[in-house]
DNA sequence: TAGCTTTGCCTAACAGTGTTAGATTATTTA
DNA sequence: TAAATAATCTAACACTGTTAGGCAAAGCTA
């Protein structure tokens, strides 16, 4: 009866591999060019087995997001052990969650949803600069001329930026943000900001 | 010759129409189920006519992304000039911003890439939270017991998650912001939400 | 108006996708 | 060894983006 425990092990094994080559494909081609076909491959089957694993391909996308959150839990828990105080603890999980973005790209992207844009890509034409150039414009007429420099806009410029379109991209793909925490958060942010940016 | 001229305009119409059978479909659909042969049927042509308005489908998007600039930047444009306060201008700038990634959700999400991610979703379980409520678990602690609220937990971790995430994935879609920007945003906003939640 | 050329549009196809049904082979059980 | 079960494959369906080739209508020229 311990065949049946072999066997058992054999199966989990070849769910880990699904779930490595998926990863290990959406890693060296992105995430639009992965395919069963793909997988199966890889892991030397033919793509109607994967399905005695998975339900369908979004499931596999479904499990890599789950071990992506085991794994970036884990991660800013260790970073937070590093401290003792609680704002250095605060202050390295979210270090550790910036890290994990870029340590771990693909399992991130899953995760939150994040494309990497084809579309705009290579040729910022100007119509696209547009808003962008109109915001720096008026941040630069904010910032007193003592500290106009290029990299101070450039900073607050991404400071803004950032907290805006994360807050969108929050709410897009989850929808769980209040609208009186979002009318509280982007009140504060921006009127921080620009209190910041008058210093 | 007018008929040059009447030929010119019909062609000019279908590219329009075009463009707007595929933001339509993704306003009804969503981006994933847009296809040629979608668009082709809600212009009561055949897909392989598409190709004589645009190489591809990535060019059909790119197209829409453009107009999305155009439109958001006339929007914040008439939103600043409400005010005369250049800092009354640039708040209403970003709310404009704000606005628009909403009204115009779908344009939003291929512009900056933002995919209402199918994963997650309705089955938030328990492990998908372990970041969360560890974020939320330490900045309870940091806050002072007299405003150790739900809403002002709330906010607080939002606008942080908000800034990190946001500047991630303005990272992953453009790829324009230098690492010494990135540094510095980065410990501007952790240190500065952090000083705020402390009071 | 006749013929020729160009244009507009379509059908058919290719290679790829996720997914399912059915047949086939291998393995375990009796 | 024979029957039953499990593991795996082939073939197919309906779909995707995209291209090639043909047909018919429109325009131009004589």
């Amino acid at each position: 009866m311990a065949s049946k425990d072999r066997i058992q092990r054999l199966k989990e094994e070849t769910r880990i591999n699904i779930l490595d080559a998926a990863l290990d494909i959406a890693k060296a081609e992105g995430w639009p060019s992965l395919s069963m076909r793909k997988i199966a491959d890889k892991i030397e089957y033919t793509a109607p087995v994967i399905y005695e694993y998975f339900n369908s391909k979004e499931a596999i996308l479904q499990e890599l997001t789950r071990t992506g959150y085991l794994k970036l839990a884990k991660q800013m828990q260790d970073a937070g052990n590093l401290f003792t105080e609680p704002e250095r603890q605060l202050e390295a999980m979210w270090l550790a969650y910036w890290n994990f973005a870029f340590a771990e790209k693909e399992l991130y992207q899953v995760m939150y949803g994040v494309q990497t844009n084809c579309c705009v890509s290579e040729n910022p034409c100007v119509v696209l600069k547009g808003p962008e150039t109109m915001l720096r414009n008026k941040i630069e007429d904010l910032l007193p001329a003592a500290n106009r420099t290029k990299e101070n806009i450039d900073r607050r410029y991404y400071t803004f930026w950032s907290v805006v379109h994360g807050l969108i991209s929050i709410n897009m793909t989850r929808q769980l943000v209040s609208e009186e925490i979002n009318r509280q958060v982007l009140k504060d942010a921006i009127g921080g900001m620009i209190h910041a940016i008058k210093n």
